[in-house]
DNA sequence: GGGGGTGAGTTGGAAAACGCAACGGAGGTG
DNA sequence: CACCTCCGTTGCGTTTTCCAACTCACCCCC
């Protein structure tokens, strides 16, 4: 860290701080998709076999992931996600609409179908009115913010 | 790549490849700001100089990041997000309502207030039928897709 | 019992990314 | 003129990441 910096106080930064290497998202993916296994998730993925064995600590230290065993001898886990981990999977949503959006404009990669029939299109809103976040979402208040 | 990976075709591994690293998201964070300085982008994220600018770079060429030029000599830019980019601000509204929920649950670090005059709690629905996503998201289909 | 296969890591060394201080240069201020 | 700001860029050391290979321990089949 630069020694002039004064970071904002931030969940994003802070959230961050635990999903926010690249495999750890893409390890939550899989979980999401129902892959319980080590070696399925290093296929699914491409991420090398450390780097996925230290993200999994990470994210099970942090509860988003919990660790079950199947097998002693030899040692065996299945991974699953944890309700802290389920709702993460709002952020992978949000992030597949966007590269949906703008990276295969004519053809996910992915559709889901979501329970009213439907193919699922994300959307982010405002719980109190229902209407669009993104759009009038105004001065933010509170311990992180700065004046100009 | 471990040669016998086999990533799925997915938009949220696409879209990482273009703000996946810890400070891209940041940055983004402190142009939704209203933050339009290089070094008040230091300042408030943390990042190294070096880094920032070439995260800016990679995000001016992927469309996410518009430099205008304030002043020749020297030349100086300020940095505004794209149409693209202000979408992903709902990835940074997902981040934020599971940090605050998670890491902050008594004292989240900023409030946004939203046109509706209440406190923005986002929350990510499917835009067919205005239910929640995640509950009853089923049945992934495409290119994407693994049998087990 | 031996050979081949799978599953889940761990290890070691090379390659890449990162972080930081320091520098530059063009201007503005006292 | 001396000093400060703003926006990067350079050099260099440290930390991560990456990948292949190795290890265990089981399983199945012959």
């Amino acid at each position: 860290m630069p020694k002039d910096a004064d970071p904002r106080e931030c969940s994003v930064a802070d959230t961050l701080d635990l999903v926010g290497e690249r495999w750890s998202l893409l390890a939550i993916r899989e979980l999401s998709y129902g892959v319980r296994r080590f070696d399925q998730i290093v296929r699914n993925t491409g991420a090398s076999r450390d780097i996925l064995a230290s993200r999994l600590r990470k994210l099970e230290a942090n509860g988003i992931v919990r660790r079950e065993r199947y097998s002693d001898h030899p040692v065996r886990h299945e991974y699953y996600l944890t309700p802290a981990g389920l709702e993460l999977c709002d952020v992978l949503l949000v992030l597949m609409r966007w590269g949906d959006r703008h990276l295969h404009p004519d053809d996910p990669p992915v559709r889901w179908q979501h329970s009213c029939g439907d193919t699922l299109s994300p959307m982010v809103i405002c719980s109190h009115c229902g209407n669009e976040a993104r759009m009038g979402a105004h001065s933010p208040t509170g311990r992180g913010t700065r004046t100009p």
